[in-house]
DNA sequence: CCAAGAAGCGTGCTTCGAGCACGCTAATCT
DNA sequence: AGATTAGCGTGCTCGAAGCACGCTTCTTGG
Protein backbone atom coordinates (compact mmCIF):
# COMPACT_ATOMS: atom_id res chain seq x y z
CA UNK A 1 0.00 0.00 0.00
CA UNK A 2 2.09 3.13 -1.67
CA UNK A 3 1.39 6.73 -1.23
CA UNK A 4 0.94 6.35 -5.25
CA UNK A 5 -2.09 5.48 -6.91
CA UNK A 6 -0.06 4.85 -10.06
CA UNK A 7 1.34 1.74 -8.79
CA UNK A 8 -1.51 0.09 -7.48
CA UNK A 9 -3.70 1.34 -10.53
CA UNK A 10 -0.85 -0.52 -13.13
CA UNK A 11 -0.64 -3.35 -10.89
CA UNK A 12 -4.75 -3.60 -10.97
CA UNK A 13 -4.80 -2.87 -14.64
CA UNK A 14 -1.82 -5.71 -15.28
CA UNK A 15 -4.45 -8.22 -13.35
CA UNK A 16 -7.33 -7.30 -15.57
CA UNK A 17 -5.49 -7.41 -19.09
CA UNK A 18 -4.37 -11.04 -17.99
CA UNK A 19 -8.00 -12.10 -17.00
CA UNK A 20 -10.17 -10.33 -20.34
CA UNK A 21 -7.55 -11.99 -22.69
CA UNK A 22 -8.64 -15.21 -21.38
CA UNK A 23 -9.70 -17.08 -24.85
CA UNK A 24 -12.62 -18.67 -22.67
CA UNK A 25 -14.13 -15.17 -21.44
CA UNK A 26 -14.52 -14.20 -25.70
CA UNK A 27 -15.79 -17.46 -26.44
CA UNK A 28 -18.54 -17.11 -23.64
CA UNK A 29 -19.54 -13.04 -24.91
CA UNK A 30 -19.87 -14.44 -28.72
CA UNK A 31 -21.35 -18.01 -28.38
CA UNK A 32 -23.79 -18.07 -30.62
CA UNK A 33 -22.51 -15.70 -32.99
CA UNK A 34 -21.18 -17.67 -35.66
CA UNK A 35 -18.21 -18.83 -37.08
CA UNK A 36 -16.55 -15.71 -38.33
CA UNK A 37 -16.79 -13.66 -34.82
CA UNK A 38 -13.89 -14.53 -32.29
CA UNK A 39 -11.08 -12.93 -30.33
CA UNK A 40 -9.25 -11.73 -33.91
CA UNK A 41 -12.15 -10.16 -35.66
CA UNK A 42 -14.22 -8.75 -33.02
CA UNK A 43 -12.18 -6.04 -32.71
CA UNK A 44 -12.89 -4.36 -36.49
CA UNK A 45 -16.17 -5.03 -35.67
CA UNK A 46 -16.24 -2.93 -32.13
CA UNK A 47 -14.07 -0.53 -34.45
CA UNK A 48 -16.22 0.15 -36.72
CA UNK A 49 -19.48 0.53 -34.19
CA UNK A 50 -17.12 3.12 -32.54
CA UNK A 51 -15.97 5.23 -34.95
CA UNK A 52 -18.00 4.57 -38.29
CA UNK A 53 -17.41 3.38 -41.83
CA UNK A 54 -13.89 3.66 -42.50
CA UNK A 55 -11.25 2.99 -44.80
CA UNK A 56 -9.16 -0.70 -44.09
CA UNK A 57 -5.55 1.79 -43.42
CA UNK A 58 -7.62 3.82 -41.10
CA UNK A 59 -9.26 1.44 -39.21
CA UNK A 60 -6.33 -0.49 -38.38
CA UNK A 61 -4.14 2.62 -37.28
CA UNK A 62 -7.32 2.94 -34.99
CA UNK A 63 -6.64 -0.75 -34.17
CA UNK A 64 -3.30 -1.18 -34.25
CA UNK A 65 -3.16 -3.48 -36.81
CA UNK A 66 -1.84 -3.82 -40.09
CA UNK A 67 -3.74 -3.01 -43.47
CA UNK A 68 -3.45 -5.98 -44.97
CA UNK A 69 -4.13 -8.07 -41.75
CA UNK A 70 -7.36 -5.83 -41.53
CA UNK A 71 -8.23 -7.23 -45.18
CA UNK A 72 -8.22 -10.30 -44.37
CA UNK A 73 -10.27 -10.56 -41.21
CA UNK A 74 -12.83 -8.37 -42.92
CA UNK A 75 -13.15 -10.66 -45.90
CA UNK A 76 -14.34 -13.27 -43.19
CA UNK A 77 -16.65 -11.03 -41.82
CA UNK A 78 -18.05 -9.94 -45.26
CA UNK A 79 -18.28 -13.92 -45.96
CA UNK A 80 -20.29 -14.26 -42.59
CA UNK A 81 -22.73 -10.86 -43.81
CA UNK A 82 -21.48 -8.61 -40.78
CA UNK A 83 -19.71 -6.22 -42.55
CA UNK A 84 -20.01 -4.76 -46.33
CA UNK A 85 -17.41 -3.07 -48.38
CA UNK A 86 -19.36 0.38 -49.81
CA UNK A 87 -17.34 2.34 -51.96
CA UNK A 88 -15.92 5.72 -50.80
CA UNK A 89 -18.42 8.49 -52.68
CA UNK A 90 -15.41 10.80 -53.01
CA UNK A 91 -12.58 8.41 -53.80
CA UNK A 92 -12.99 5.58 -55.90
CA UNK A 93 -9.93 3.83 -55.29
CA UNK A 94 -10.70 3.57 -51.56
CA UNK A 95 -13.20 1.64 -50.04
CA UNK A 96 -15.20 2.17 -47.05
CA UNK A 97 -15.69 -0.71 -44.61
CA UNK A 98 -19.08 -0.83 -42.67
CA UNK A 99 -21.41 -2.81 -40.10
CA UNK A 100 -24.65 -4.52 -41.86
CA UNK A 101 -27.46 -4.65 -39.64
CA UNK A 102 -26.27 -8.10 -38.88
CA UNK A 103 -22.72 -6.82 -37.63
CA UNK A 104 -24.32 -4.13 -35.44
CA UNK A 105 -27.03 -6.30 -33.81
CA UNK A 106 -23.33 -8.73 -33.16
CA UNK A 107 -21.92 -6.18 -31.30
CA UNK A 108 -24.77 -5.10 -29.61
CA UNK A 109 -25.45 -8.25 -28.43
CA UNK A 110 -21.99 -8.77 -27.48
CA UNK A 111 -21.44 -5.59 -25.59
CA UNK A 112 -25.05 -6.22 -23.76
CA UNK A 113 -23.09 -9.45 -22.49
CA UNK A 114 -20.07 -7.70 -21.16
CA UNK A 115 -22.27 -5.20 -19.81
CA UNK A 116 -24.18 -8.16 -17.96
CA UNK A 117 -21.00 -9.72 -16.48
CA UNK A 118 -19.86 -6.07 -14.90
CA UNK A 119 -23.73 -5.36 -13.66
CA UNK A 120 -23.78 -8.89 -12.26
CA UNK A 121 -20.59 -8.10 -10.14
CA UNK A 122 -21.40 -4.45 -9.41
CA UNK A 123 -24.75 -5.70 -7.47
CA UNK A 124 -23.21 -6.06 -4.46
CA UNK A 125 -21.93 -2.68 -4.20
CA UNK A 126 -23.61 0.54 -3.41
CA UNK A 127 -25.19 2.17 -6.18
CA UNK A 128 -22.88 5.41 -5.47
CA UNK A 129 -19.96 3.72 -5.79
CA UNK A 130 -20.62 1.75 -8.78
CA UNK A 131 -21.71 5.18 -10.60
CA UNK A 132 -18.82 6.81 -9.25
CA UNK A 133 -16.49 4.15 -10.32
CA UNK A 134 -18.10 4.51 -14.15
CA UNK A 135 -17.73 8.00 -13.67
CA UNK A 136 -14.00 8.17 -13.00
CA UNK A 137 -12.71 4.82 -15.46
CA UNK A 138 -14.49 6.78 -17.89
CA UNK A 139 -12.39 10.19 -17.49
CA UNK A 140 -9.25 8.08 -16.85
CA UNK A 141 -9.88 6.67 -20.50
CA UNK A 142 -10.74 9.63 -22.34
CA UNK A 143 -7.62 11.47 -21.12
CA UNK A 144 -5.32 8.50 -20.06
CA UNK A 145 -2.15 7.17 -20.72
CA UNK A 146 -3.14 5.32 -23.46
CA UNK A 147 -4.42 7.79 -25.94
CA UNK A 148 -1.20 8.78 -27.89
CA UNK A 149 -1.29 7.51 -31.45
CA UNK A 150 0.57 4.68 -33.06
CA UNK A 151 3.86 5.41 -34.74
CA UNK A 152 4.31 4.03 -38.37
CA UNK A 153 6.92 2.22 -38.89
CA UNK B 1 -25.74 8.00 -20.47
CA UNK B 2 -27.79 5.60 -19.25
CA UNK B 3 -28.68 4.55 -15.70
CA UNK B 4 -26.49 1.52 -15.91
CA UNK B 5 -23.32 1.86 -15.05
CA UNK B 6 -22.31 -1.56 -16.73
CA UNK B 7 -22.50 -0.71 -20.27
CA UNK B 8 -20.48 3.03 -19.17
CA UNK B 9 -17.89 0.86 -17.89
CA UNK B 10 -18.02 -1.95 -20.48
CA UNK B 11 -17.38 0.73 -23.66
CA UNK B 12 -14.37 2.31 -21.42
CA UNK B 13 -13.17 -1.08 -20.94
CA UNK B 14 -13.31 -2.16 -24.76
CA UNK B 15 -11.79 1.30 -25.59
CA UNK B 16 -8.96 0.21 -22.96
CA UNK B 17 -7.87 -2.60 -23.94
CA UNK B 18 -7.87 -2.07 -27.52
CA UNK B 19 -5.50 0.93 -26.69
CA UNK B 20 -3.64 -1.05 -24.31
CA UNK B 21 -2.45 -3.50 -27.06
CA UNK B 22 -1.06 -1.45 -29.20
CA UNK B 23 2.27 -3.09 -29.85
CA UNK B 24 4.06 0.86 -29.80
CA UNK B 25 3.36 0.83 -25.92
CA UNK B 26 4.67 -2.07 -24.95
CA UNK B 27 8.20 -1.19 -26.75
CA UNK B 28 8.24 1.84 -24.84
CA UNK B 29 7.13 0.11 -21.62
CA UNK B 30 9.89 -2.73 -22.41
CA UNK B 31 12.63 -0.41 -24.41
CA UNK B 32 16.49 -1.35 -23.76
CA UNK B 33 15.42 -4.46 -21.58
CA UNK B 34 16.40 -6.75 -24.43
CA UNK B 35 15.84 -8.62 -26.95
CA UNK B 36 14.27 -11.29 -25.26
CA UNK B 37 11.35 -9.08 -23.24
CA UNK B 38 8.39 -8.12 -25.93
CA UNK B 39 4.95 -8.12 -25.77
CA UNK B 40 4.94 -12.36 -25.77
CA UNK B 41 7.14 -12.87 -23.08
CA UNK B 42 6.55 -10.17 -20.52
CA UNK B 43 2.81 -12.08 -19.57
CA UNK B 44 5.26 -14.30 -18.09
CA UNK B 45 7.79 -12.30 -16.05
CA UNK B 46 4.63 -10.63 -15.07
CA UNK B 47 2.82 -13.66 -14.15
CA UNK B 48 5.87 -15.11 -11.76
CA UNK B 49 6.63 -12.12 -10.56
CA UNK B 50 3.16 -12.03 -8.97
CA UNK B 51 2.69 -15.85 -7.85
CA UNK B 52 5.66 -16.64 -7.14
CA UNK B 53 7.89 -19.76 -9.27
CA UNK B 54 5.58 -22.18 -10.76
CA UNK B 55 5.96 -24.72 -12.70
CA UNK B 56 4.95 -24.86 -16.13
CA UNK B 57 1.74 -26.15 -16.30
CA UNK B 58 0.60 -23.80 -13.37
CA UNK B 59 1.42 -20.81 -15.11
CA UNK B 60 0.16 -21.65 -18.34
CA UNK B 61 -2.93 -22.22 -16.52
CA UNK B 62 -2.63 -18.78 -14.66
CA UNK B 63 -1.97 -16.54 -17.75
CA UNK B 64 -4.27 -18.69 -19.93
CA UNK B 65 -1.66 -20.17 -22.58
CA UNK B 66 -0.64 -24.19 -23.30
CA UNK B 67 1.62 -25.76 -21.18
CA UNK B 68 4.72 -25.63 -24.18
CA UNK B 69 4.14 -22.11 -25.39
CA UNK B 70 5.17 -21.52 -21.84
CA UNK B 71 8.23 -24.16 -22.34
CA UNK B 72 9.20 -21.97 -25.52
CA UNK B 73 8.69 -18.87 -24.22
CA UNK B 74 10.49 -19.71 -20.66
CA UNK B 75 13.92 -21.18 -23.11
CA UNK B 76 14.12 -17.67 -24.54
CA UNK B 77 13.91 -15.74 -21.48
CA UNK B 78 15.87 -18.54 -19.67
CA UNK B 79 18.71 -17.87 -22.81
CA UNK B 80 18.36 -14.08 -21.44
CA UNK B 81 19.20 -14.84 -18.23
CA UNK B 82 15.93 -13.33 -16.74
CA UNK B 83 14.41 -16.55 -15.80
CA UNK B 84 16.06 -19.85 -14.33
CA UNK B 85 14.67 -23.19 -14.28
CA UNK B 86 14.75 -24.93 -10.19
CA UNK B 87 14.35 -28.41 -10.40
CA UNK B 88 11.33 -28.80 -7.49
CA UNK B 89 12.89 -30.09 -4.07
CA UNK B 90 9.29 -31.90 -3.71
CA UNK B 91 9.22 -33.69 -7.04
CA UNK B 92 11.55 -34.91 -9.43
CA UNK B 93 10.16 -34.73 -13.04
CA UNK B 94 8.78 -31.26 -12.19
CA UNK B 95 10.94 -27.68 -12.81
CA UNK B 96 10.42 -24.68 -11.33
CA UNK B 97 10.28 -21.64 -13.15
CA UNK B 98 11.90 -18.18 -11.08
CA UNK B 99 12.88 -15.06 -11.56
CA UNK B 100 16.38 -13.96 -11.78
CA UNK B 101 17.35 -11.10 -9.98
CA UNK B 102 17.70 -9.44 -13.30
CA UNK B 103 14.27 -10.79 -14.28
CA UNK B 104 12.98 -8.98 -11.31
CA UNK B 105 14.52 -5.78 -11.87
CA UNK B 106 13.33 -5.64 -15.49
CA UNK B 107 9.26 -6.68 -13.92
CA UNK B 108 10.07 -3.42 -11.67
CA UNK B 109 11.36 -0.86 -14.24
CA UNK B 110 8.33 -2.20 -16.49
CA UNK B 111 5.76 -2.25 -13.69
CA UNK B 112 7.60 1.89 -12.74
CA UNK B 113 7.38 3.36 -16.08
CA UNK B 114 3.29 2.05 -16.41
CA UNK B 115 2.92 3.34 -13.14
CA UNK B 116 4.84 6.62 -14.28
CA UNK B 117 2.71 7.08 -17.51
CA UNK B 118 -0.85 6.68 -14.90
CA UNK B 119 0.76 8.88 -12.81
CA UNK B 120 1.38 10.99 -15.13
CA UNK B 121 -2.06 11.33 -16.69
CA UNK B 122 -3.58 11.47 -13.14
CA UNK B 123 -1.88 14.55 -12.26
CA UNK B 124 -4.40 17.09 -13.15
CA UNK B 125 -7.04 15.26 -11.18
CA UNK B 126 -7.71 15.80 -7.09
CA UNK B 127 -5.61 13.95 -5.23
CA UNK B 128 -9.11 12.33 -3.65
CA UNK B 129 -10.35 11.47 -6.87
CA UNK B 130 -7.14 9.03 -7.84
CA UNK B 131 -7.16 7.94 -4.43
CA UNK B 132 -10.97 6.58 -4.94
CA UNK B 133 -10.44 5.77 -8.11
CA UNK B 134 -7.37 3.54 -7.09
CA UNK B 135 -9.42 1.93 -4.73
CA UNK B 136 -12.47 1.35 -6.78
CA UNK B 137 -10.87 -0.06 -9.57
CA UNK B 138 -8.86 -2.68 -7.22
CA UNK B 139 -12.13 -3.55 -5.68
CA UNK B 140 -13.40 -4.30 -8.94
CA UNK B 141 -10.66 -6.20 -10.56
CA UNK B 142 -10.36 -9.04 -6.85
CA UNK B 143 -14.22 -9.41 -7.06
CA UNK B 144 -14.94 -8.39 -10.68
CA UNK B 145 -15.90 -10.20 -13.65
CA UNK B 146 -12.98 -11.60 -14.90
CA UNK B 147 -11.84 -13.66 -11.91
CA UNK B 148 -13.26 -17.07 -13.24
CA UNK B 149 -11.30 -20.16 -13.66
CA UNK B 150 -10.05 -21.27 -17.63
CA UNK B 151 -12.07 -24.44 -18.42
CA UNK B 152 -9.81 -27.20 -19.69
CA UNK B 153 -9.81 -28.06 -23.31
C1' DC C 1 8.21 -54.80 -2.87
C1' DC C 2 7.08 -54.35 -7.44
C1' DA C 3 4.30 -53.52 -11.34
C1' DA C 4 1.00 -50.69 -13.71
C1' DG C 5 -1.09 -46.39 -14.36
C1' DA C 6 -0.78 -41.34 -13.90
C1' DA C 7 1.59 -36.87 -13.95
C1' DG C 8 5.11 -33.67 -15.49
C1' DC C 9 8.31 -32.05 -18.94
C1' DG C 10 10.57 -31.16 -23.47
C1' DT C 11 10.61 -31.64 -28.66
C1' DG C 12 9.18 -32.74 -33.76
C1' DC C 13 5.33 -31.52 -36.62
C1' DT C 14 1.37 -29.01 -38.58
C1' DT C 15 -1.63 -25.18 -38.96
C1' DC C 16 -2.65 -20.44 -39.15
C1' DG C 17 -2.06 -15.49 -38.46
C1' DA C 18 0.93 -11.25 -39.47
C1' DG C 19 3.54 -8.42 -42.25
C1' DC C 20 6.38 -7.38 -46.60
C1' DA C 21 6.77 -6.82 -51.58
C1' DC C 22 4.48 -6.42 -55.69
C1' DG C 23 1.06 -4.98 -59.17
C1' DC C 24 -2.96 -2.43 -60.24
C1' DT C 25 -6.20 1.57 -60.28
C1' DA C 26 -7.29 6.26 -59.32
C1' DA C 27 -6.35 10.95 -57.54
C1' DT C 28 -3.23 14.94 -57.42
C1' DC C 29 0.39 18.03 -58.82
C1' DT C 30 3.05 20.55 -62.34
C1' DA D 1 -1.47 15.45 -70.14
C1' DG D 2 2.40 13.11 -67.93
C1' DA D 3 4.44 12.02 -63.64
C1' DT D 4 4.06 11.15 -58.88
C1' DT D 5 1.61 9.70 -54.94
C1' DA D 6 -2.01 7.27 -52.38
C1' DG D 7 -5.11 3.36 -51.64
C1' DC D 8 -6.27 -1.49 -52.13
C1' DG D 9 -5.87 -6.53 -52.71
C1' DT D 10 -2.87 -10.79 -53.14
C1' DG D 11 1.32 -14.20 -53.40
C1' DC D 12 4.94 -15.22 -50.26
C1' DT D 13 7.72 -15.94 -46.03
C1' DC D 14 8.42 -16.05 -41.13
C1' DG D 15 7.08 -17.13 -36.70
C1' DA D 16 3.92 -18.42 -32.87
C1' DA D 17 0.55 -21.86 -30.92
C1' DG D 18 -1.11 -26.22 -30.01
C1' DC D 19 -1.12 -31.51 -30.65
C1' DA D 20 1.10 -36.00 -30.44
C1' DC D 21 4.81 -38.48 -28.92
C1' DG D 22 8.49 -40.26 -25.89
C1' DC D 23 10.94 -40.00 -21.63
C1' DT D 24 11.35 -39.71 -16.60
C1' DT D 25 9.38 -39.90 -12.03
C1' DC D 26 5.64 -40.28 -8.61
C1' DT D 27 1.75 -42.98 -6.83
C1' DT D 28 -1.22 -46.72 -5.84
C1' DG D 29 -2.83 -51.49 -5.50
C1' DG D 30 -1.71 -56.37 -5.11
Amino acid sequence: MTNEPGHEIADALGVLLTRSTREHLHAALTEGLGEAVDALTYPLLSGLDRAGARSAADLGREIGLDRTTVTRRADRLQRAGLLRRDPDPCDARATLLALTDAGEAVVATTRGRLAAHIDASLASWPAEDARTFSRLLHRFVTDGPFTGEAPRH
